[in-house]
DNA sequence: CTGTTAGCGCATTCAG
DNA sequence: CTGAATGCGCTAACAG
């Protein structure tokens, strides 16, 4: 702290220009070299981050807005994320938006004020307004618009995987339940992947799909199962609406595997060292990470890059389901 | 972006040092105040924050660094703490340390590169040798030495709190079950605490404490229980353990409420809207959080602050001990 | 209360 | 390949 290029320029003998280049990669007779490393582990020195933001215009800082960290999916993708960008040397701000359209949009403000060189974004609500063309962004999980870049797995063909591996374990009657969101979703794809399988090998099955948000599970739920009393495979949009609808048909008593077969989407894990707690479809949350952190410095960089990145889920077997 | 102060203050015909007031809140007669502000409005500026950190030596950053964002308790704390900073204007670096004094270590060298103002620490390993006096930091459930100020919730208190729910309900032969690690950890006031509260009422009680890191639970906990056969009541150091022991009981054909009441400890949620997952001592980890944040902004104001906060402990009964 | 000015620490010309 | 000089956008000290 306090010690700036000057002083290393000094003690070496050269100038800031030197060392300024020495920092930076930049060819250097290897003889200062030599002088200039010998200074700067001297004096402990450290290039100060903010001047080199103002001249360089970049803050090695990329922005994760996510709806909270406080949900084992953002959490884990946040980790995977942080670890990518580490890796490549960037930093990152983590941003809680809440589904607040204008906490999302005040963070965006922080890239003007370049703080941040770009934004890896989970929101649901319509951010594309905010996002110039010039502003490196990459959509998670959401289509907006051409202009946006968007990392996805690829939720039709996960969908369609959860009814062919229910059907794979003998189940006649399908269900599908989710929740269905006011602005357009990816997610709405698993349904229709799930229908689109079931429809082409004539299986029967019903769907739910809930409003949001949705302050109670259990009412609609077993409102549903009223009128669909026969059924012995369930798909569910994701983990956590398959432990509510597990939850709800135990006290219809109904077991799963007895009864029926269940199949969540994600793969959520509560820690990285335990089971997925259920039968699930698993987004490669790390893939999906390392493509949006891929994507986004390449726009930093001022690279083209493609326009859409989706990456194969797979199913995982873990105690809703029956050996096949 | 591109738009300065300089700009702002040729179109409202004032000097750039009246614009930087305006912006720092500093006295600004009315009327230029109004003339500026029409200015900055018209062409959107934008203060430039790598400068603002460059003059100041502030960033308006703090880091948050824990072992890994990917676990319930610490995305939870994580959303607190970020919750918390942007109410007073700051941002937050996340840093997963993953356990790796090596990470710890070079996130804390960012704070010499004036990227951030200060550092909020959950760790294990001795980070302590590299925090100097001067430097902002705040740790939190661990106690390194006086210099070095801490937020914790009350683990003794929680202990004995355990035990005391486990009396209140009947339970004649307690057991309390842990980890233990190397590094000194605040966590084993837990079992200290609860112990305590034993010997004090003379209640029967046993202790199994693994040594960390745990790879395989299932066979420590068994060979327990093949010793221990007798047994109502169990403390475990945290809920991750305590799901871990009813899934280990339930295979020696011990169900939880029928043959044994289970408090844990942390007051796990997967998501902020969904249950805790058993009977808990919870963390008042929004507390923390402010806590921590409180203090954090405080030695970046150069203020004194208390060298530690300890906060109360709730006891929540959830599905895994009787109603009393 | 306000305009002017001098750096903050660095990257990047431009000469040499 | 290297040293000197310029300025990034802003704040703070100074003089009015």
């Amino acid at each position: 702290m306090g010690v700036t290029m000057k002083d290393v320029a000094a003690l070496a003998g050269v100038g800031v220009g030197t060392v300024s280049r020495m920092i930076n990669d930049v060819a250097v007779k290897a003889s200062t070299r030599k002088k200039v490393e010998a200074a700067i582990k001297e004096l402990n020195f450290e290039p100060d981050a903010s001047a080199r933001a103002l001249k360089t215009k970049r803050s090695q800082t990329i922005a994760l807005i996510l709806p909270t960290i406080w949900h084992p999916f953002f959490s884990e993708f946040a980790y995977h994320v942080e670890e990518s960008l580490s890796k490549h040397g960037y930093k990152l701000y983590l941003c809680n938006a809440d589904g607040d359209p204008q906490k999302e949009y005040d963070y965006i403000q922080m890239v003007k004020q370049s703080k941040v060189d770009g934004i890896i974004g989970i929101t649901y609500s319509d951010i594309d307004k905010f996002v110039s063309t010039n502003l490196p962004f990459v959509s998670i999980d959401r289509h907006f618009s051409e202009a946006v870049t968007y990392v996805t797995a690829d939720n039709f063909g996960g969908g369609k995987l959860a009814a062919e591996e229910l059907d794979k374990r003998g189940c006649q009657k399908l269900v599908y339940i989710g929740g269905i969101n006011q602005y357009p979703n990816e997610t709405t794809l698993r349904a229709d992947g799930f229908e689109a399988y079931c429809k082409e090998h004539h299986i029967a099955f019903d769907s739910l799909k809930i409003p949001e948000p949705i302050a109670d599970f259990a009412t609609p739920i077993k409102a549903f199962f009223d009128q669909v009393k026969a059924f012995d495979g369930i798909f569910c949009v994701n983990d956590t609406m398959a432990i509510e609808v597990m939850a709800a048909l135990k006290t219809l008593d109904k077991a799963v595997l007895r009864d029926y077969q269940l199949i969540g989407f994600d793969g959520t894990k509560m820690e990285s060292s335990r089971d997925y707690m259920l039968s699930t479809i698993v987004q490669p949350k790390q893939e999906m990470a390392a493509a949006a952190v891929d994507l986004i410095l390449k726009k930093v960089a001022g690279e083209q890059t493609e326009n859409r990145v989706i990456l194969p889920v797979t199913f995982v077997s873990a105690g809703t389901t029956k050996d096949v």
